[in-house]
DNA sequence: GCGACAG
DNA sequence: ATCTTGTCGC
């Protein structure tokens, strides 16, 4: 390479870099989440979807106050589904598998699978900005939406009460519950052995989630209300969608359907 | 400053 | 989460 002073070319360059690292820079401006009501009547947010942090975290700060864990499900479940995500290409892809069952047999009524691009690194406590969108997409393949979400991952059990099933269902208004597989916040004594039984998952004095023996000899799972549901049901609804494994049925046909290319 | 840290 | 084969145990 030849050496050479700086040319108005390289100024040029310089400038237009500085520009872009500026506007590269530059705090994305913060979304406001509205309140919205859809035809059938559900109350749900909505906000653009942020790409930094700090976008994020200024939305769970405007949401958070919008978490219900109260019960307010349909007089009766017709349709319970698992909501997987996961991730391809090194991250570059985002993948979201859905399962819709019958409670009554666990029997496979409807499924969805779609992959977007991702948009989010995953940064913990914000692992739902980078997983839902492509949820979201999932959920509107569907004929019909399902009356409860199982979703991988933790609802109210998270420091900011916002956890990917709680902010799943404030964005679609659907109640929701959190399955989740390790613990992220929280404190809790050993599980108890015997299956079903548990132990309160707590942050301070308040409770947040229950450690579930949902097999025996197996690690326990974490459930936590996600949204429009109190602990007490979210743990009838685990148990009645496991059957002989460590993951209810939910879960595990959205992990199967996920698992497939 | 150190350690923790869903999927 | 995902990258990956066999292996230990009921």
């Amino acid at each position: 390479m030849i050496a050479r002073r700086p040319s108005p070319d390289h100024r040029d360059a310089a400038i237009a870099a500085g520009r872009a690292s500026r506007i590269r820079m530059e705090a994305e401006p913060t979304p406001t989440p509205t309140l919205r009501e859809t035809a059938d009547g559900r109350r749900r947010i909505e906000h653009a979807w942020p790409r930094e942090a700090r976008a994020g975290r200024a939305i769970q700060d405007a949401i958070a106050e919008h978490v219900d864990t109260h019960n307010s499900l349909p007089a009766d479940i017709r349709t319970v589904a698992g909501v997987d995500i996961g991730f391809e290409d090194g991250g570059e892809t985002t993948r979201a598998a859905i399962v819709v069952l019958d409670p009554s047999d666990l029997s496979v009524v409807e499924q969805a699978l779609v992959r977007r691009p991702t948009r989010m690194p995953y940064i913990p406590g914000l692992l739902s900005f980078r997983e839902i969108p492509a949820a979201l997409d999932a959920l509107e393949q569907l004929s019909a939406l399902p009356d409860l979400l199982m979703v991988d991952g933790h609802g109210i059990a998270h420091p900011k009460r916002l956890g990917v099933a709680t902010h799943l269902g404030l964005v679609s208004g659907l109640p929701t519950i959190g399955v989740g597989k390790k613990r992220l916040t929280g404190r809790h004594d050993p599980a108890p052995e015997q299956r079903l039984a548990w132990t309160p998952l707590m942050d301070g004095h308040e409770t947040i989630g229950a450690v579930l023996r949902s097999r025996v000899g197996v690690k326990p799972i974490f459930i936590s209300p996600g949204h429009r549901i109190d602990l007490g049901t979210a743990i009838e609804w685990t148990a009645r969608t496991l059957t002989r494994y460590r993951l209810p049925e939910t879960t595990r046909a959205a992990d199967r359907l996920a698992s497939r290319r």
